[in-house]
DNA sequence: CTTAACTTTCAATATATTCTGAAAACTCAA
DNA sequence: TTGAGTTTTCAGAATATATTGAAAGTTAAG
């Protein structure tokens, strides 16, 4: 399999891209790869198109199934595994933001419980334990507000997204209004 | 210099993160060290705590100040350069998501707009430029609406993220009010 | 200006990650 | 049950990233 030009164009920039979304090249460019093309595609599509080994497809395809970013596909009358990609690029979305928080704030989150639970030994460590508290709460914060987000409808979020900064008057508004209805009564 | 058990745990902790972040082992430790110290410290104090080479500290602080997240120190009849952390850990929210969206996002965008000028030259060109083009609403919206957060104070966000959820029932309840108002005229 | 204290740079080295390809394992039709 | 077609695994090779340490650069006191 041959990638147009402009195809090939974006697969490879989202593979350079892959290493800082915590994945590596190769993952990115199957993915990339995959979502732009408008049917199921089997391991040595990838391969030929992509020119990597068998082998490097394998583990890529595995790690983008731990994602649940692809599925597999049946074929009629073929034995080869076809692969899609699951969901739009909202649940894209949310599955990168999930695994990472999985990945860099709850590990942390734990390492701190831990440490809080400790006797500071001096004053120093006091001032230590108070510093990761802080942390502590910043994190617990955005990691309950990110449950919240993935929670909601991809409509609402889009809606807030879309209001951006105006959210804060809508707050404003909404302690306006309610002191006025309470006046009323 | 010395780490307590409880300060060593924690650096090491959040240099094996920082890989995950986006910097490296020494960056991450860099950083947790500077911020649970009491006072600021020089290069030698952060060679000997994290047992580094004094090379590999000037690099590290050198990245740590252009992500804006320390700043130099003079301390009276010194000649050694102290740091110490800039700003709350709000700051440092902030400078990372900021820093991580230039790198993780911002490229992609540009490609993307080049790539949605290009002429399809067959049907599936055509189908990739949309999928290119739904990416590319996707990651602009997200972008802008990190930059709108930006703006907002720290007190707004807090309180949106306290809300969580219940923005979804707070952006209904602003259309019941304001459409009641409306009737009411 | 000179020198000592300190910082930065960067080539060489060490470490970590990714990729290949051949072998093992699996799967299904006959 | 066999074996051809396919996928998975994993040790070794290739590549990329991080670290050291010595030399060059910088700064300020004398």
């Amino acid at each position: 399999m041959k990638m147009s030009p402009m195809i090939h164009s974006f697969v490879m920039h989202f593979g350079e891209m892959g290493g800082r979304w915590g994945v590596n090249r190769t993952v990115g460019q199957l993915y990339a790869l995959l979502v732009l093309t408008n049917k199921p595609l089997n391991a040595e599509d990838f391969a030929s198109a992509l020119g990597i080994s068998r082998g490097n497809v394998s583990m890529g395809l595995k790690e983008l199934q731990s994602w649940q970013l692809i599925k597999r596909v049946h074929i009629q009358g073929d034995r080869k595994e076809y692969f899609s990609a699951a969901g739009d690029f909202w649940d894209m979305g949310r599955r990168v933001i999930e695994e990472r928080r999985k990945r860099e704030i709850d590990p942390t989150l734990t390492v701190l419980r831990d440490l809080l639970l400790d006797e500071p030994v001096n004053e120093d460590d006091a001032h230590a334990q108070e510093k990761m508290k802080e942390i502590h709460d910043l994190l617990e914060m955005v990691t309950d507000w990110s449950e919240d987000l993935q929670k909601m409808s991809p409509e609402k979020v889009r809606t807030l997204m879309k209001l951006g900064a105006g959210v804060g008057k809508v707050l404003d508004m909404k302690d306006r209004l309610l002191s006025k209805q309470t006046d009323e009564k």
